[in-house]
DNA sequence: ACAACCGATTGCGAAACGCAACCAGTATTA
DNA sequence: TAATACTGGTTGCGTTTCGCAATCGGTTGT
C-alpha cells in the first residue's frame, strides 16, 4: 500500500479524498446548482464558504481528478470548473447522503425537496441525471429528460408554496 | 434554521455530523468488524487512530445519537459501544461509498472484497445486513442469514488466496 | 478614466490533528 | 500477595487546518 495512504480500504480512501466539511459541498453546488465559476461558488453558496478555503478545495479537487479547470473563452480571466466522470459517479453516494440527512437531521423543507425526489426516483433517475451531467460537463449527447430542471422546478414550487403560507399566516 | 448549523441542506447537515476523516472509520469498524470496546477500536484499526482522537470521536458520536455506550457486565471497567438505528441506516451510504472508492481509488484487493459483495448484493442484501445489525446492536430478533459472516468469510478467502499466490511467487 | 468584477492570496487567531507519554482502576497470573 | 497486563481514557505539545477579513493585480464594461 502507498505510504501516503492510511490503508487500502475503499471507505478510508474515499474519506481521505472527500472526508472534510467542504469538498462535497463544492461538488454539490457544481452538480446541482450548475455553479461553474469561482465567484458563483463563493457567493451563491448556502453555507458561506470562505474564499481561501474555496480556492484550496478547488485546487485539491482538480488535483484529485474530480474537477477540471479550463479558461473561459468569453473572458480571459474567467475559469470554468467542470465535473469529471468520477465526480459524476458520486451521484448515488450523494443521493444516499441526502436521503439519510433527510431522515436523521433537522433539514429545511425547501432544501430537502431535491433529496426527496432523488431518493424517490431511485437508481433509474440517478442514471438519467448522470447522463445529463455528462452532457453538461463532458460534452456527451444531450438526453431527452432534464432531471436538473425537474429538481429546480420542484425547489421553486416549494419556495413559492412556503412564501404563500407565510403570507397567509401573517 | 438553527444558529448552530451552516444550512438546512441534508448534504450539509450530514457532512456536519460525519464529514471528517475519522467518524465513519469508527462506525465502519463497529459495523463490519464488530469492534465494541475502546481498545479493539484503538489497536485493531487498519488506519491507526490515536487514542485521544478516538475518545473524542466516540464522545461526539454518542452525543450525536449514532452510538450508545453501556457498561459491560462482565468487566466493571469495560464499556460497550453499540450502533443506534440511525447509524445502522448508514449502510446504504457506506455501501455506495465503498462502491465509489473501489472504482476510483487505489484500493487493496483484500480490503475491498467486502465493498464488492455489498455492491453486488444491492439494496436487498443491505436490508438483510441492517436486520442483522439490529439484532446485534439493538436486540432485535436474529435473522436467518448472516451477511456479516459471509463478508468475513469472503475476506478470509481472499487473504488466504493471496498468501498462496505470494508463496508460489517466491 | 473609472468602477465593477475576475480568481484568487495574505495575515492572523482559533480549532483540530497527530504523536507520545502517562494515569487510575480492575482483572489475571505467578 | 505481589507483580503484570489490560481497561477506558487524559494530558502535553508541536503541527496543520479552519475560518474570517482584508487585500491584490489583472480584466471588462461604461
Amino acid at each position: 500500500m502507498d505510504a501516503d495512504h492510511r490503508s487500502g480500504c475503499p471507505i478510508n480512501l474515499t474519506l481521505e479524498m472527500l472526508g472534510d466539511r467542504w469538498s462535497l459541498i463544492v461538488i454539490r453546488d457544481v452538480m446541482f446548482g450548475d455553479r461553474r465559476h469561482f465567484r458563483e461558488l463563493l457567493t451563491q453558496s448556502e453555507e458561506g464558504i470562505a474564499s481561501n478555503i474555496l480556492a484550496a478545495r478547488l485546487k485539491r479537487l482538480v488535483a484529485a481528478g474530480l474537477l477540471t479547470k479550463e479558461p473561459d473563452p468569453s473572458h480571459s480571466q474567467k475559469a470554468v470548473y467542470s465535473l469529471t466522470g468520477p465526480a459524476i459517479e458520486l451521484v448515488p453516494l450523494i443521493a444516499q447522503m441526502g436521503a439519510w440527512g433527510r431522515r436523521h437531521t433537522p433539514v429545511s423543507e425547501e432544501l430537502s425537496i431535491r433529496a426527496q425526489l432523488l431518493e424517490e426516483g431511485g437508481p433509474k433517475l440517478w442514471a438519467g441525471f448522470m447522463d445529463e451531467l455528462r452532457h453538461i460537463h463532458l460534452g456527451a449527447p444531450k438526453p431527452r429528460r432534464s432531471v436538473l430542471a425537474e429538481l429546480q422546478a420542484a425547489y421553486e414550487r416549494v419556495v413559492a408554496e412556503n412564501a404563500a403560507k407565510r403570507k397567509r399566516g401573517r
